[in-house]
DNA sequence: GCATCATTGTCTCACTTTATGACAATAATT
DNA sequence: AATTATTGTCATAAAGTGAGACAATGATGC
């Protein structure tokens, strides 16, 4: 792959990235889909040898989405022997005339970890990278089927997004910075793919103290507008 | 070090254990020292090029320790380029005239992840490797400065102990088969370093519904038996 | 034996949190 | 002005927790 070669890569370790967002009703992932291959993947890549993981991490978000300053957090690390089918990669460097013998360590054996993001749906317009054809959302219940272990990761990472969801304040990165209580509760009931009293939400969002109230919204609907909140 | 150097490790990768135990008053962890160097360190090593992450750390933890069977779990990966100090590396190599050419990989930069392990203080007799002079349980605030970042882990390893108390029964692995309700509530106690009332954690306990009772235990003490229990 | 002692299992009462439903307030539509 | 859908808040009941009281009970000392 284009760049590649120029640089000194940990051999064997890799990350992948579960891009988390919300548009309003359901809970979305980013996907992206290589050129000349028909192979869907998380957003991933590797580590240089003089780079903390986190940066690589960052960097690679960077370049492959677009996206840049995002909520990331680590959450799992895939060690499996066979976890990674090493004919997606030589399918991969095929369709990219890279399938020469420098490359042949992205053909080893990899260990990666796991990453989760958190971004505004709204404002952000992901872009696909030089390898890629597209770089698509897609709901979290729809996903196509991902090369190698792909689709466990995602597992995963709702998983522990569901387990973290009340310490984390997961709202904050997922909705834009005013909203209405409605809007936090979808994003809560998406995450957890689970109805919530409406009452009983509310009133334990207030409690935490968490919330700033602001001006009311009007959104033209034959009904009391609801006030805006952000997070303090 | 010995028998390193005929097997093919991912370079750069590594991974460390804190091993936890209940003495029955106080948590403490598992301190390896190393000969002629004064260094103390977490149980830790290397994965071969075929071979899972998880079957290297059990593998690993039965050569350092002794122990096997234990419960083990990663809870979190460190990827800071400057994490490891390449010195200490360097005095282990020495020290074991296994200051070679090839053994050079292991003073580069590692990755590496953390793996936490709950054992029965009781039954178990950890017994060091060769290249060891002592394993040692420590107290967790009682530990002597370890090399690298060790003490930085132990750090990390405690607080998703805490957070992951109610929910993994973690007791379950730290005591006998069978115990007191005193007992258990000595370990929450000695995990959130923070004083349990009596009447209040028994209750929570017996409504969970996840404790078993069996016989009393009578321990010649000038006072009520208490019964005995295991988890179901 | 019998009183004493320390610890255990359970209960009570007050207080807090949560579930559930009720209800009035309110933007827009008719 | 009546209607409609949704919102903010309250009322009441149910469940959970904090703090203490108390009887039960194994051993000990006399």
């Amino acid at each position: 792959m284009k760049g590649l070669e120029n640089k000194n890569f940990i051999h064997n370790l890799s990350f992948d990235c579960v891009i988390f967002g919300f548009n309003g009703k359901l809970l979305k992932i980013l996907i992206l889909e290589y050129q000349n291959t028909g192979l869907f993947a998380l957003p991933g890549g590797f580590v240089e040898e003089n780079q903390s993981l986190d940066d690589a991490v960052k960097q690679g978000v960077k370049e492959r989405t677009g996206l840049d300053n995002v909520f990331l957090d680590q959450f799992y690390i895939f060690g499996d022997v066979n976890r990674a089918d090493p004919g997606h990669m030589k399918r991969l460097l095929i369709a990219n005339d890279d399938d020469t013998e420098e490359n042949n360590w992205m053909l080893q054996r990899f260990v990666t970890v796991g990453y989760y993001a958190l971004i505004n749906y709204e404002e952000v317009t992901p872009k696909p990278d030089h390898y890629s054809d597209s770089i698509d959302w897609y709901a979290i219940d729809e996903l196509p089927e991902l090369m190698m272990d792909h689709n466990k990761i995602v597992e995963k990472a709702l998983q522990v997004l569901r387990n973290n969801l009340s310490e984390k304040l997961i709202g904050m990165n997922l909705l834009p910075s005013k909203f209405t209580m409605k809007q936090l509760q979808l994003v809560f009931e998406a995450i957890l793919n689970q109805e919530l009293r409406r009452t009983t939400f509310q009133r334990k969002m207030l409690s935490l103290d968490i919330l700033e109230r602001h001006e009311k919204l009007f959104q033209g609907k034959a009904h009391k507008a609801p006030y805006l909140y952000s997070f303090k």
